[in-house]
DNA sequence: GATTTCATGTAAGACGTTACATGATTCA
DNA sequence: TGAATCATGTAACGTCTTACATGAAATC
């Protein structure tokens, strides 16, 4: 019997927030916590079935007539009692660190055509715009709700923090990209040493 | 022959910059891109023996008298021709993306006692400050030396990167703490909306 | 007629972390 | 005497991604 890992947890607390079937799941990580923690079909259907074995979520068939039949689960009273001891539990020991391809492209930047740099760092920061954007609707959604529950509010938060993330990397290209794009005596030598 | 990944790539590009002993590139590789691109010794010397294969780095045995004798080694020309090649080509596309545990957590607040909550976003902005205490330290390093040379600029640049990062992720625990210790009506509703 | 939605899984492979394994020398 | 430094690796394990696999119904 596999032992329950972050994945099984954040599937249980999802469960926890809406219950529904796989593809519901699915559908609801992707609009919420895909920004901080992705989760895959392949990853989620194994969990679910551990969910079960471990007594920590239940498994009802509805029958449709226009769809396929689907697996409704929802969290059971354990489940939720081994969802709160887990998060008030001190700390995740971090596992895998977070990478960061274009700042690595950015330390070896002496290796590569200066314009290919100021390029890659241009997309990278239009696609932290991006994702800022997507995060400001999934807000504009959170906001635009009627009732100020507790768990709007920190669904909100955790939106925030994509938010801000976003921002600082944009603000280090923009930061950084003149002191690139010229050659050393072209940069009127002013440094970001604010923050 | 093993394909290349990035971590080979990484270990190219360190041995690039600083020709070295296997120990030598893991100590390089602490003080700089360990921040954005962790490499662990059991990733480190397969990589070393991979380059070796792939003509992309050559190995020299130095004897030494008062240490055990190491393996130095240096990047070819080959090897930095296809270093080149693959820092310009146009993207990485990112295997694992990144997760945030905190965040997850924050997510998931509402089933957590709310003192807990509150104390581990706490932890967490503080490892945030120590890893920007951190960095500033580097760049203090760095800008303590004389010449203003590309690659030293480079080095500065990802480090700020780490410094906005950790300075976003202690700037949203500040925005989001108040709203969360207290409850719903003891806030004089004031969501944060810039940026 | 083609694409999207609903619905559920499996398999293989890549990548990374932790622990295991060893041993001499220097420094406090 | 004990800890840190120098030095190099292997093995097991866990986790995540990508691709494979299937199929009916609804919508454009």
């Amino acid at each position: 019997m596999v032992t329950p890992s972050v994945a099984t947890y954040v599937v249980l607390g999802l469960l926890a927030k809406h219950p529904g079937s796989g593809y519901d799941i699915v559908a609801f990580a992707e609009r919420s916590v895909s920004f901080f923690w992705p989760l895959s079909r392949s990853q989620l259907y194994p969990e679910l079935t551990h969910l079960e074995e471990l007594g920590w979520a239940t498994g009802t068939v509805i029958e449709q007539d226009r769809y396929p039949n689907k697996r409704v689960y929802e969290a059971t009273a354990d489940g939720l009692a081994a969802l709160r001891a887990w998060l008030d539990a001190p700390a995740i020991p971090q596992k895998q660190r977070t990478r960061d391809p274009v700042v690595l492209k950015t330390f070896l930047g002496a290796f590569m055509t200066p314009s290919r740099l100021a390029d890659q760092l241009r997309d990278n920061a239009e696609e932290a715009r991006q994702r800022r954007a997507k995060l400001r609707a999934v807000i504009g959604r959170i906001d635009s709700t009627e009732a100020d529950t507790p768990s709007r509010r920190l669904s909100r938060a955790s939106a925030r923090y994509g938010i801000l993330q976003a921002g600082a990397t944009i603000a280090w290209t923009e930061e950084i990209l003149p002191h690139l794009e010229l050659s050393a005596d072209q940069v009127s030598a002013k440094p970001g040493s604010a923050d």
